[in-house]
DNA sequence: CGCAGCGTTGATATGGATCAACAGAAGTGG
DNA sequence: CCACTTCTGTTGATCCATATCAACGCTGCG
């Protein structure tokens, strides 16, 4: 399957210049911060990130799980102002596109306009996903999608190997994502450990029983077009 | 605040010209079905209607509550396939564009394209409100914040009179909505009525003590405000 | 008249939260 | 080097928010 539409060259050539730079960040910082407006609109070159929002009394959301090929703060540079923060969950680099000049994409590359769009739409289809999943799957079948839906995008990007994939989510992370304690979710993870369906193992995961894991998360492995590269 | 960004004749006549057509819904038909693709895009003109997704068994979870001016369809014409359904909830009026046409406006009407990705960007900042809603508050306070959140998106369109707004979805749908069974979305409703923070009938709802209803759902738009130096 | 959809309510069951404690690993400062 | 803290993971006990079950009433309608 091809993951990116293929460009012109003229296209890649305003992307270059269109693009002011990289940026380097370390885990646990933040690229966005909720309430605060940025001049940058970023994509995320390599490394996982957390969309994430919180309740004033600090119950915290993770909304969706940002990988390579992903947006940040295109929300931000639309309303001015960030709803939501994004963090690095590890290590990050990102290329660095300025806000101001963003409308200019649309008008000199409407196709690029076009992908962004896309993109936006492919975000929102996954925190589509992830509302079914904390409304109205339970907690094991919420843990089930996650990992299915993680190695899924992942495999599109090439990064699972044989030895499984990158997983470097704690446990409070993972149910800050899925709307669990983080008791339950450590009691939740031990059931998938026990029926052999997964092993994590120095922040790797490999699933051992795929078919288990999707007939708990009831997955329905779609076809995911290509995406555009920005 | 403004509701609708000025738009040049130009603009308005492009628009005229891509729109092919309206089409009248009556409450409860399917304007966008899972697993099908369509040469339509819709534009929302009026009424209600709820985009929703389900769980092969049956589970079913409404992603969001579309109100006048937001936009149908586009994920199913981004990805060629729906992965989630549109229902009209009320009698509908839908404004209908070409998904062929589509990219045209990109190209033609750059701002118009900007414009889409600004409606794209909104949806999705609706849906995580509602995941953060349905991962971490309480029945109640969902409930609260759904009832504010509607409010107020209704009252930008002109849509709140005295005598409240209209209300048309089913205590079956606000559950759907809300991640709740049926049986507790009634007694929470219920809880909301004896507090006098609210009314109900015929189908419209008032709000009767919105601080109450703001306090309830942590309905803070401070909620992001900088936080003190540490 | 009977039926279907919607709302209501009480009784009971349960999934997941909360509380409490502990263990290992990794850093940190003395 | 050790003592100490912090972060992460683990586990058992108990509690509670919400689900499920089971009725019943109302209304509109064919």
């Amino acid at each position: 399957m091809k993951l990116f539409r293929p460009m012109s060259p003229e296209e890649i050539r305003f992307i270059k210049g269109f693009k002011v730079g990289e940026k380097y960040m370390r885990a646990g910082t933040d690229v966005v911060e909720a309430g605060t407006s940025t001049h940058h609109v970023y994509t995320l070159y390599s490394g996982w990130a957390l969309r994430y929002d919180t309740l004033p009394d600090g119950r915290k959301q993770i909304l969706s799980i940002l990988l390579p090929g992903d947006m940040i703060g295109l929300q931000a540079a639309m309303f001015d102002e960030a709803q939501h923060s994004v963090q690095a969950l590890t290590d990050v680099t990102l290329c660095v596109f300025l806000r101001d000049r963003f409308f200019e994409l649309y008008r000199r590359q409407p196709k690029l306009g076009y992908d962004v769009t896309w993109l936006a739409a492919h975000s929102e289809a996954i925190v589509d996903a992830n509302l079914l999943s904390v409304g109205r799957r339970t907690a094991i079948e919420r843990m089930a999608y996650l990992i299915l839906s993680l190695h899924d995008r992942l495999d599109q990007l090439g990064l699972v190997t044989e030895g499984g994939m990158r997983f470097p989510l704690t446990q409070q992370q993972i149910g800050d994502a899925l709307g669990l304690s983080i008791v339950h979710t450590n009691k939740t993870l031990k059931k998938l450990y026990q029926r052999q369906a997964i092993v994590i193992r120095d922040r790797h995961l490999t699933i051992l029983d795929r078919p288990a894991l999707e007939r708990i998360a009831r997955y329905d492995e779609n076809a995911h077009a290509p995406r555009p590269l920005l």
